[in-house]
DNA sequence: TATTGTTATACTCTATAACTATA
DNA sequence: TATAGTTATAGAGTATAACAATA
């Protein structure tokens, strides 16, 4: 899914809106977005953006991996993956090392001026962290950050790589009679 | 956002990996994602996705709004709402219905069918939800579904639109020493 | 023949700017 | 002149396929 496709949220002033919309999804998005907003901020001279930021931590780790490892853990192509490679190489943050053990392979070691912009960044992230955090208490605060790891360690070990039919099907969706008979993955083109 | 700016999670299998990642964002990212990935699935064969579901919904509403307003109440653009409601309309979902003190404007109602499916899909979400929050039980459940709700509305209230520079700014980034320098907003453009 | 990295092409979504018909 | 809705055009981002070098 290309991140297009994320919902918009309804963060109206309409307070009917606001009533409609108060279930978890709304709820999560707007703190999601919240955190994103401000990281795309935070980051908006890094190039590749949130995304270069991914790949420059992982560049930044004691063991150099290759462009394909990087892409695949992060789940991004191997053609985007050159884009940006390219453009934190020219920013000075990185460095394409020949692979010793294989010459068609590269090794993506961060250089001094990427590991200081990480740790930087992850102090300024840290701070963000806090911000989005502020209406609840410090205890309220360390309960919300076990929860959402717990929910996301459950996630990522049931669903590493995300596959929507499992979640859906698993819930028990036979039992509610859809209304629409339903041609699957069927996503029609709005003309143009 | 476009969602376009939406960092990809690290979902990779490495265990160093989720170590390195174990931020509040990457958890929240990966729970958001998680249900927008069951989310788009449930409105696969729905016109327009989770966004027509949006449009959908606050046309079934009980007063009838004009595009503009909720256009503007769901933020997306005018343009955009014209292709959604072209969709929804074909598919016999909603109703264009002329304003009568206004004869620019239109009323968008929703049929019969589209309330229906709006209770379904509705149903469907709440499944959605539970299936989410699994990982939990149900005291932390609830406990997560309070903190979350909390966490939102706050943020909808102090940003309802959602200006990032305030964020990072009340955050106190001037303490920070930035390595680099800061030409702010100037997203370079990755060649081509 | 399969794989790493690169390049080129096409497609989707969005943003911007016109255009019409009303006000 | 300004506004509601529509249409057309251009741009950013992504995915797909083809390619070169190496295994």
């Amino acid at each position: 899914m290309s991140a297009t496709d994320v919902p918009i949220p309804a963060t109206g002033d309409d307070a009917c809106a606001q009533a409609l919309n108060a279930d978890l999804g709304w709820a999560l998005g707007v703190v999601f977005r919240s955190y994103v907003k401000a990281a795309n901020y935070v980051m908006d001279d890094l190039p590749g953006g949130p995304r270069g930021y991914q790949v420059l931590t992982t560049a930044a780790r004691a063991l150099p991996a290759t462009q394909l490892a990087i892409a695949q853990q992060l789940g991004v192509d191997r053609t985007v993956m050159t884009y940006l490679l390219d453009d934190l190489e020219h920013a000075g943050l990185i460095e394409r090392q020949p692979d010793p053990a294989d010459r068609r392979a590269r090794r993506i070691i961060a250089t001094d001026k990427g590991h200081a912009l990480v740790a930087d960044l992850q102090r300024q992230l840290r701070r963000v962290e806090d911000h989005v955090l502020s209406a609840l208490g410090e205890p309220e605060r360390d309960a919300f950050r076990d929860l959402v790891r717990r929910l996301a360690t459950q996630v990522d070990r049931v669903d590493p790589v995300g596959d929507p039919c499992q979640i859906v099907e698993d819930v028990g969706l036979g039992e509610t009679p859809a209304p629409t008979p339903r041609p699957r993955r069927t996503r029609s083109t709005t003309r143009r």
